[in-house]
DNA sequence: ATGTAGGCGCTACGCCGACAA
DNA sequence: TTGTCGGCGTAGCGCCTACAT
């Protein structure tokens, strides 16, 4: 396994790709996106997998796509394998994820006491800022808010003037990028100025695009950066057609299920609407411990620009299939909602379960008979009696 | 169709691609690069297709992968339609084709008198020059071939000291370049100063990388650019794994082929080995109508690095299958060959019948009774009795 | 607290012929 | 014929402060 928590590989083999930084890994994928750890079991939804490959091809899925109707429209695996990725043009982050569909015995067993790994997080001593005219100009360097430098950035010693060192950062692929960090100016301000240009310029960063910088416990700054939304880079693969693409996802995954064996899935978290491999635990949780009906309001959790979260609130309205002839009976944005700011206009509506936070008065769990959605218990899910973890 | 053999389209509609420039599509493409003309039929490889993706994703075809064993290594289809494209980061040129099997009824039907459409061909007008160190460095301009410039550019006045004008000149995207062109120094060069290295900047040209004006009969001049064979730019595409785009490929096929419905699929000239999408009446004649034999001579075209072809010579070493476990009786690059100079390491050890000139005292076609590979006949293809156009 | 602009020193971009391969 | 270099003038990069928001 290569998920990796502990900064980084010094000597990376020839060929092999390196273990990327998983704390800055996750800073530039966002505070929302978590990847469940090496050997836990998960839910994988071909649907949400196909949004994403939609998404990236930039082409909805077309109608004389052939339907996999042995395909269920979740598949409960075991996740063997984790590895984090980052463009090398773009450091676009995405993840790698080896699945194996578990047959009806693997699924009765009991989980394991403990599941293997830890899931790495969000790192706790960063900041992010998104790039401002003056900042990717050539006219000067990088304007750092003070809070953020004096949080983040090695001390400076103000007994100079003015105060100023040189910081060393390394981005996602261990290359480093030395800045002068200056304390200067009338009020005065934290500065990057030498070096600065460069790594715009090698980025290719614009106004609207966001850096990053990361101070972690062994005292490395670390530097990662999240483009902003452009309007869809429209990037045919120029290797395979989008309907070809979809093809390949489904086959892939109906020909992993039927025979029990491994695949292999990239998961785009800034690219992706919706995380499409869920935890067993949190889907059971959701779906089978959770009630819910029209009419019931909820939170859920959302990115703002500055890599904080933020809760929306809104109400349920209704609850039925997203495709009902292409994916019937599956729980992947079951819920329909409506949005109680009118700024939520850009929000999507429809969510799934998992992802929002029923408001309720009475508790939700432990429950001894809890209400179940009016569904048929989908083909292929275990009966969990057994169950712990939950 | 979307095939233009007609210079520009000035108004590109909003979100539709535009219609490349073909002459310069093909220059940059190669001079040995050919697209079948659209209505015409022709001969789809999934097996080379197959060389392409993993060419791109740069992994081999895993063993894990499922056969298809419906699938036949050769289907013959009508190209719908063709259209060519450049990537938009790199200028990398790649068509774009979609295709639809015959069925037997189809398949037996007489080729239409004349094929609709022609091939567009490479344009007869330009020059491709290899950019040395100093043509990328910040420190100078662009050193013109002299032949070149006096055969390609408009001609200056040499009555002027010293003789120069500005040319402007158009990429596959149709932005415009605008260069100052100037004869001077002792002796005497064209050079390309003011504007180079805006574009080799925004191009992103090292030193090895071509670039390639054309002067069409229009009086408009071209420009395009072809990078050098780097080391195979590992792009794990982050959308599909390469797994799953062999088998999307696949099933695309196969789907197809068994509804008769159209498909669409992606042809990279440059990354390509060989093309896989052959005029059938080429590959009747090849396959069918060529007597070829292990120790025959023959003779085979090649690209140069001048953006011209040169023959090489070599000798039929063997005949068999590529993968005879995977795609079994393909003429696929079915001949094995030893290339007759010593310098042809890197030339390919296995070739298709349709890519080579055997070698031959007698006439070899028309023949009543052509001598034909000890093969049999493979299932899903016509019987030629019909057969005009060769 | 921080975005933008004016001022201006100096680097390196880029135009030139010399020279050699 | 054409690749590379030394020479230089100058555009614009980039460091500074002032000022506005």
């Amino acid at each position: 396994m290569r998920l990796s928590t502990s900064g980084f590989n010094p000597q990376p083999h020839e060929g092999e790709k390196r273990v990327l930084n998983s704390e800055l890994w996750h800073a530039c994928a966002g505070p929302l996106v978590s990847l469940p750890p090496v050997g836990s079991r998960v839910v994988y939804f071909p649907q949400g997998h196909s949004e994403q490959v939609a998404a990236s091809t930039n082409k909805e899925v077309d109608a004389h796509i052939p339907n996999y109707p042995s395909l269920h429209p979740q598949l409960i695996c075991q996740l063997h394998n984790v590895t984090m990725h980052a463009d090398v043009e773009t450091d676009e982050v995405y993840a790698q994820m080896t699945l194996q569909p578990l047959n009806a015995q693997e699924q009765k067993d009991p989980y394991l006491p403990a599941e293997l790994g830890v899931p790495s997080r969000q790192p706790t001593n960063y900041f992010c800022k998104t790039l401002t005219a003056s900042d990717t100009s050539t006219h000067g360097g990088f304007s750092v808010p003070r809070r953020a430098a004096e949080k983040v950035f090695p001390p400076l010693d103000y007994t100079q003037q003015p105060p100023a060192q040189e910081l060393m950062a390394r981005d996602l692929h261990d290359n480093e990028w030395k800045f002068r960090h200056i304390f200067r100016g009338q009020p005065k301000r934290h500065l990057l100025t030498t070096g600065w240009s460069v790594f715009v310029s090698a980025k290719r960063l614009v106004a609207g695009d966001s850096v990053l910088f990361i101070w972690n416990d062994k005292n490395q700054l670390l530097l990662g950066i999240r483009r902003a939304n452009r309007p869809q880079t429209v990037m045919p693969s120029s290797v395979l057609s989008s309907d070809s693409m979809h093809l390949g996802l489904l086959a892939a995954a109906a020909h992993a299920a039927a025979t029990n064996s491994r695949f292999t899935i990239f998961y785009n978290p800034r690219a992706s609407p919706s995380e499409f491999v869920i935890p067993l635990a949190k889907y059971v949780k959701a779906v089978y411990h959770t009630r819910v009906s029209v009419g019931m309001r909820f939170r859920m959790l959302f990115e703002t620009e500055e890599s904080s979260v933020r809760r929306y609130m809104g109400t349920i309205t209704g609850i039925c299939d997203l495709d009902p002839t292409r994916w019937a009976n599956s729980h992947w944005r079951s819920v329909k909602v409506g949005w109680d700011e009118s700024t939520a206009g850009e929000r999507q509506p429809r969510v799934s379960l998992w992802e929002i936070e029923p408001l309720t008065t009475f508790p939700m769990y432990p429950s001894p008979f809890p209400l179940r959605l009016k569904r048929p218990w989908p083909p292929g899910l275990p009966s969990f009696h057994g169950i712990k973890n939950f």
